[in-house]
DNA sequence: ATAGTGATAAAAATCGTTTTTTAATATTAA
DNA sequence: TTAATATTAAAAAACGATTTTTATCACTAT
């Protein structure tokens, strides 16, 4: 998604990308207007740049744009949630089939690199961001080399959309451990190929953290 | 897609949209690079909100946003028309069987009402984007009760994208003969729930399109 | 007391200019 | 002649100020 190779930045850029973050960690409260000033000292931007990443939030769909009344957090509703869930286990599963059935050596080794990884995160229990960017990335290794780009994209956006629920609900080491697990065995399957167990875990571990968001997710339906 | 109630639409969406339809249309060649100066003047808008717009393109999939280099149309690549067709194949196919299952009285009348529009949308030829407009229409509305409000996004989204290639190929009147036959057949098709049926003739119509777009994608790959 | 109207304050949207970065061209050294 | 560097021109990005729109609140008339 990032558009920055980290270097050559532009103020709109850096800006989206802090924004989006906290959008979907949870920092702002859901239904909540944005005070564009606010923000514009928060994050240490001028109002165009700052006026661009809203812009490029709100077609990315963290945020609603109303014409003449700024940007607020979109609500939060159970049945968005369980949209976002069944489609991301739809979309992902798809992928997975596609990515178990072209994955080549080069793909396994980069699986292996970023499970590794998610496993040394999970052993820092307190550096919360530096997990959650580990599990997207491997997320994203699993289910790369499908071989559709849109797919890949999609897939990304439900991935966000689904993390601003999940990380509502309060951190759960059993389901966590669980879902470390499942990683493990996400892995393994993918290298031996096995597609029909690939997607029913897939399915269960999507579910499962389905589970735990949806809990969070009753007051304000 | 329109965040507009057609009234207070501000600079920012007026641009996004007439751009949208300029983009989907081919007004742009395919990798030219937008000069911003140029397209104030064109489009009569300030800076701002035409940067505003190209960022929600960019977001959506119909610009390139390179930093400190601008946008540019994207490129036309035959394979990615084949990405393209195929997820919309399938998406269409699953929002098809659950709007098929959901699908109430008042839908058959919207359907049967977008239905008509487009018939009378095909009677005057030179009225290329209003007939566009209710093929799209008639696309939505039968799609409509699926239930799924991201499934309905994604779709629209590859819609669009589909569009773009497809609107590179030049008129062709026994393709479109067909292709209406089959409006109508889905339109019947829905109204008696016949979801297999359904499925494999959506299937066909968009593997119809996708074959003419295919011949006009060879030049630039 | 309530609905409607007008004035005021706040916020969003837009504009024109300045700054920064990239691209193109010319210049110099190997 | 080529490659590297400096110079200039062009374009993108960002800023600060202005305009426009919306929201709030007091006031008046019913």
């Amino acid at each position: 998604m990032s558009i920055s190779e980290s270097e050559n930045a532009t103020a709109s850029t850096q800006a989206f990308e802090a924004l989006k973050k906290d959008l979907i960690r949870g920092r702002f409260a859901a239904g909540e207007k944005l005070a564009i000033s606010t923000l514009k000292t928060h994050y240490q931007v001028g109002l165009s740049p700052l006026r661009e990443a809203l812009n490029r939030l709100a077609a990315y769909g963290l945020l609603e744009q109303l014409n003449q009344r700024g940007f607020r957090v979109p609500e939060i509703h159970l049945e968005e949630l369980d949209d976002i869930a069944n489609l991301r286990s739809k979309l992902e599963c798809m992928a997975l089939t596609q990515a178990f059935q072209k994955g080549d050596a080069e793909w396994e080794s980069l699986l292996l690199a970023a499970h590794h990884r998610l496993k040394r995160a999970d052993e820092q229990p307190q550096q919360v961001e530096e997990w959650e960017f580990a599990h997207l990335r491997f997320h994203r290794a699993l289910l790369a080399p499908c071989g559709s780009t849109w797919l890949l994209r999609f897939v990304e956006q439900l991935h966000d959309q689904f993390d601003r629920y999940r990380r509502l609900a309060p951190p759960n080491p059993e389901v966590r451990q669980v879902l470390n697990v499942q990683h493990g065995e996400l892995m393994e399957l993918a290298l031996s190929r096995d597609i029909a167990a690939g997607r029913s875990l897939l399915d269960d571990h999507i579910r499962l953290s389905h589970d735990v968001a949806k809990k969070c997710c009753q007051p304000n339906t």
